[in-house]
DNA sequence: CTGAAAGCGCTTACAG
DNA sequence: CTGAAAGCGCTTACAG
C-alpha cells in the first residue's frame, strides 16, 4: 500500500493550517464558531492530509462515546433486524451501535454486557428480561440508560419498551378457540442450559393458560429443539405433532418462521391449511404477509420498538433533568387473523397442481 | 438508582488491592507474570468495586480498539447476517464488530466508512467493490487490512473474499437454458440515485450474456424497484412479467426472497411452479429450502464467506511479516436444482386443495 | 515480580 | 475569535 506510514493527527492539520489544535478540533465540532479564513485553512489541511479524527480520543477526553450497545439474541432474524434498524434511523449518524448477539445464551449475554461496557456505550439496549446475577449487577451499576426490549418486565432494571408475550401467547389462544377449535396445540422450543428464548416461552405459557381458563387441555403445547428457532423447526415440530395427535385442529407456533416451516410440512403431507389445520404465527414477518395462503399471526411491530427505543434514548440524553421519560412502553399486540387461520379460505383455493 | 456516582477507576482498584495501576493493568492482562497474593488482592478489589476497565483509555493507550467494522447493504436479510455471525465467531470474543448498513446507498457508505474509521477500527469489511471516490480514498489510505466481501473485485482495493456475481448469472442461465427453456426472464432491481444493488445487477448481467451467447433474446431481463428486494418485490415483478409476457417459461430472481414472492404470485394465480413456470433463486436461504416445492437455487455460502474472513483477518493480525495471505479468495457458488426448476415434479404434488 | 514516568490524541475549562 | 495547560484512564517502555 503506499499509504503515509502514519495516519496524520489533529497536531498534523493544525501546523498545516497555522493554528492551534484547539482551532481544528473547534472547526470540526462547531465550525460557526471559528472565522471564516480560519475555517477554510483548517478545511484545506483537513482535506489535504487525509485527515480522519481519532474518535477513541475524542471520547477518553470528551467522556462521551456515542456509542449504543444492543444485544439481541440473533443476528439473522429479520424481526430483531428491523428493531435495530429502527434504533439506528432514530439515533440518527452520530451515533454507532455496538451490536452483539447471543444465540439465547444467557452465558454468552454476560460475555457481552461486560464486552461491551467497557466500551463505555451511553446507553445499552438489551432483548429481555432473564439475566444472570452477575449480568443484571453489572446493568444495574452501569449508571447509563438501560433499556430491556421485547418484554414487558416487571419492574425493567431501568427502562423497557416491548410487549408482555404472556398476552400475546393469551390473544393467540383466544383467537384460536373463538374460531371454534378445540383440540389445540403449540410449538416452542426447550429451555435449558444450551439456549434459553424465554419469551417465546412466555408466549407458550400464555397459551396454555387460556387453554385451560376456557377448559380445554393444554397437553399439545409442546416444547421441541433449540432457539432460534427455523423453517426447519417449525416442520420437524408440525411432523411430531402430526404423529402424536391426529385429531389436532390448530396451531400456535411462537414465530411465523415456524408456522411457515409447520405449513409447509402440513403441505407435503396433503393436508389442507387452513382446511384440515389451522395454523396462527407470531410476529408478521414479511414472509407470512406474503405466503399463499397468507398466514394468521400476532402482529408485533418490531421496527417501532427500535424507533421507540430511540427516541426514548434521545430524550434521556437530552434531557435537562425536567420530568424523566416513562418507565415502561408497551407497543402492544394484535392478532391478525388471515388466510391460515380462515374458517374457510377466504377467496376459493387455487386449483392444486395448478394449470396454466 | 443507587448506583455510585462514579465509575470506578483502575486507580481505585490499585489503592483498595494496595498496588500499582501497573500491576493492575498486569493482572487483567497477563494473570500469570503476576504473584499469586497480589493476584488475588488486585481481583478481589475489582470484584469488591464491581470494576469494568475502560477499554476507551486502554485503546488510546495501546494503540489497538480491537474493533472491525463492516458494512453491509441490510440488517434484515439473513444471509448478510450470517456472514456477519460467520466473521463474529472466527474473530472471537476479543473483538468487537462495529457494523453499519448502507440500504444499498454509496453516499450512506461514504459516511458510514467515514465514521467507522473515525473509531480506529483494525480491519474494515465491506459488502462491495463499488464506492465513491473519498470512499475509495479513504479505505486505501486507511492503512488497516480491508476486505471487500460478496464480490471477486480485480483488483480488489486490499484483499477479497467472495465470489463473482456475474459468473454466478451466468451459471443460473445456463441452468435454465440445459433444461429447456427458451423463453427466459430474469428479475431484479433498478440501479440509480436511490440504491443500487451492483451485485444483483451483475447477476443480470452474467445471465443477459449467457442468454445471448446462446442465441437467445435477453429483452425479459428486467431491474423491477428498489433493493433491498423484499417477497413482495418477487411478486410484483412476477405479476408484471405474467402481463408483459404471457409466453415466459422460466425466470431467475435475483435472490430467492424475490423467487419465493414471484411463485407466491404464480400460485395466486393458478399457473403451477414448476408445471407452468419454472423460478430460479440466488442465495440458497433457508426459506427456499424448506419451501415446498422447493427453490432451486444458486447457492453461496454467506456464513462462509463471513468466517473465511475472519480467518483472513487473523492471518492479517497475527503476521509476523512472514507471507502475506493471499489476495482473493473465492468461496465459489453452485447451481442447486430443486423443485422450482424440475421439468416436472421429483414426487408427485399433493392434490390443491388438499384433503385429510 | 513490581513501579514511576511518559504519552496515546483528543476536549475541557480557563484566559485573553 | 484563538490558544496554552491540564487531563481523560489506560499501556508502553524502561528500571530495579
Amino acid at each position: 500500500m503506499s499509504s503515509p506510514p502514519k495516519k496524520p493527527t489533529m497536531r498534523d492539520v493544525s501546523r498545516l493550517a497555522g493554528v492551534s489544535t484547539m482551532t481544528v478540533s473547534r472547526v470540526l465540532a462547531d465550525p460557526g464558531i471559528v472565522s471564516q479564513e480560519t475555517r477554510r485553512r483548517v478545511l484545506t489541511a483537513v482535506e489535504q492530509l487525509g485527515y480522519v479524527p481519532d474518535l477513541v480520543a475524542g471520547s477518553l477526553s470528551s467522556r462521551r462515546t456515542n456509542f449504543v450497545g444492543l444485544i439481541l439474541p440473533t443476528l439473522t432474524n429479520s424481526n430483531f433486524g428491523n428493531s435495530a434498524q429502527g434504533l439506528a434511523e432514530v439515533l440518527g449518524p452520530s451515533y454507532q451501535l455496538l451490536i452483539g448477539y447471543t444465540l439465547y445464551r444467557i452465558a454468552e449475554e454476560e460475555r457481552l454486557v461486560r464486552a461491551l461496557l467497557s466500551r463505555r456505550p451511553e446507553a445499552l439496549v438489551i432483548a429481555g428480561s432473564i439475566h444472570t446475577v452477575a449480568t443484571r449487577r453489572m446493568l444495574t451499576n452501569a449508571a447509563i440508560p438501560i433499556v430491556e426490549i421485547w418484554e414487558r418486565p416487571e419492574p425493567p432494571i431501568d427502562r423497557s419498551v416491548g410487549f408482555s408475550n404472556f398476552e400475546a401467547g393469551r390473544a393467540a389462544a383466544r383467537h384460536l378457540i373463538d374460531l371454534g377449535h378445540r383440540r389445540i396445540a403449540a410449538v416452542g422450543s426447550l429451555v435449558d442450559a444450551d439456549a434459553a428464548d424465554h419469551r417465546g416461552e412466555a408466549r407458550l405459557q400464555g397459551f396454555a393458560a387460556a387453554l385451560r381458563d376456557a377448559g380445554l387441555p393444554d397437553d399439545l403445547v409442546l416444547r421441541r429443539g433449540h432457539a432460534p428457532v427455523s423453517y426447519g423447526h417449525g416442520a420437524e415440530a408440525m411432523a411430531f405433532l402430526l404423529e402424536a395427535a391426529g385429531d389436532v385442529e390448530a396451531v400456535f407456533a411462537v414465530s411465523d418462521v415456524s408456522a411457515f416451516g409447520a405449513i409447509m410440512e402440513c403441505r407435503r403431507r396433503g393436508i389442507d391449511v387452513p382446511g384440515g389445520i389451522a395454523v396462527l404465527g407470531f410476529g408478521d414477518f414479511e414472509i407470512g404477509r406474503q405466503c399463499e395462503p397468507a398466514i394468521s399471526t400476532v402482529r408485533v411491530d418490531a421496527k417501532a420498538i427500535g424507533e421507540e427505543t430511540g427516541r426514548l434514548l434521545l430524550e434521556l440524553f437530552d434531557r435537562t433533568d425536567g420530568t424523566p421519560p416513562p418507565i415502561l412502553r408497551d407497543v402492544g399486540i394484535s392478532v391478525v387473523g388471515r388466510g391460515t387461520t380462515a374458517l374457510r379460505p377466504a377467496r376459493p383455493s387455487s386449483p392444486w397442481p395448478p394449470s396454466r
